[in-house]
DNA sequence: GCGCTACTTGACACTCAGTGACAACTTGCG
DNA sequence: CGCAAGTTGTCACTGAGTGTCAAGTAGCGC
């Protein structure tokens, strides 16, 4: 789904080197931290030019973060393929555990990134103005889902109370806790759900 | 609160400087965007060199959004000052009710700023970092007042909440919205005051 | 097979952000 | 008056990010 077939060989290359790259820069950083780490040593360590990183990502950050644009769009996609009397808090749920599947699949790269993204504030200014548009585009989906006016505030709302769920689970996975994401998830859900189904919301 | 008299003359000079400084930045901001203006471009209106600039703030992004920093200590001491007995969603309203108060009162240089870092992807992004400090603080001093285990998720997922309703709050007030930033917060909390106010907390 | 177009790459040069070091100046205090 | 502390400007440097151009290679029609 986030990884299209390609077809042409061109296309394959190109996908090699930007997986090349990726992978340095996360070995370089993991080793020394994402501030240590130039552009010209994961350029040198993926054996390409430095303006050559440039062309397959936007800034260092990106090299780390990139891979949170698609799945904002995978996250978005769940919702509104959820059936549609479904109550918000279970669909948001769904909608979410997308990336929470994808830290329990990949287990060692997932924890990796994840603690490189949370302990390095640069990145974590990346990765929440990605969510922030992940909030933007949930309550798009939802105010659609739902069929509300356009002053509600309830969409937004329940989009970032569903990403403040989503956050408090991965903050508790990485530091410390040997919990499964997903419990945590259905846990930090449980204490949102009253304020997502308030009865008076179909009225 | 937010800023202790200055004794010294020195002291006094200093805060002067960082004051033109950032006065110049917003203005300069505000008409050809935060992007398009330099370091340089922001040193030369204020009359000091480039590397005084660097003495008083340690980024671009920094002359925009160093306030929230002290904002932040208003705001967890704030929480801190509510009677015990009050339920979270009143004494969280209360806090983040620092920050409202300070848009509502300085009108038109309020929403400029706002308008700057929301509009501003880098400035976004370091505004939200900020804010998740700001959850940390306020989850930790939620844990203490409530005396919650050191597992249990309420204290983060309640300050997340409250900061929901707050970025809620201050987007629909930055676009379009003539409403008084208070009462767009009132609507927001009473949408998370289920959540926050469950009956069991207290079992 | 030949040649043309499209795409990627490397190399060079440039602007701008941010930092370290040093000398000159001013304030605060004895 | 004289000294310690703090602030400022200048110079020099590293690193991020961008524009430009020439060279090389895949894709495709002839």
């Amino acid at each position: 789904m986030t990884t299209p077939p390609a077809t042409n060989l061109t296309q394959r290359m190109r996908r090699l080197v930007s997986a090349e790259l990726t992978e340095a820069a996360l070995r370089l950083m993991a080793a020394d931290g994402f501030d240590a780490v130039t552009i010209d040593q994961i350029a040198a360590a993926a054996g390409v030019s430095r303006r050559t990183f440039f062309r397959h990502y936007a800034s260092k950050e990106d090299v780390v973060v990139r891979f949170l644009t698609d799945m904002g769009a995978d996250i978005t996609a769940t919702l509104s393929a959820r059936p549609a009397g479904e109550p918000p808090s279970v669909a948001l749920r769904h909608a979410l555990g997308v990336p929470l599947a994808a830290c329990a699949g990949a287990h060692e790269r997932a924890r990796q990134v994840v603690g490189l993204i949370l302990g390095t504030p640069a990145l974590l200014a990346r990765f929440l103005e990605r969510q922030s548009q992940w909030q933007d585009d949930l309550a798009a989906a939802l105010a659609e889902r739902l069929g509300t006016e356009d002053g509600d505030l309830y969409p937004r709302m329940a989009a970032g109370m569903a990403l403040t769920a989503f956050d408090t689970a991965l903050h508790r996975w990485n530091d410390g806790g040997h919990d499964d994401p997903g419990v945590l998830a259905d846990r930090a859900f449980a204490i949102i759900a009253p304020a997502l189904d308030a009865v008076e919301r179909t009225a």
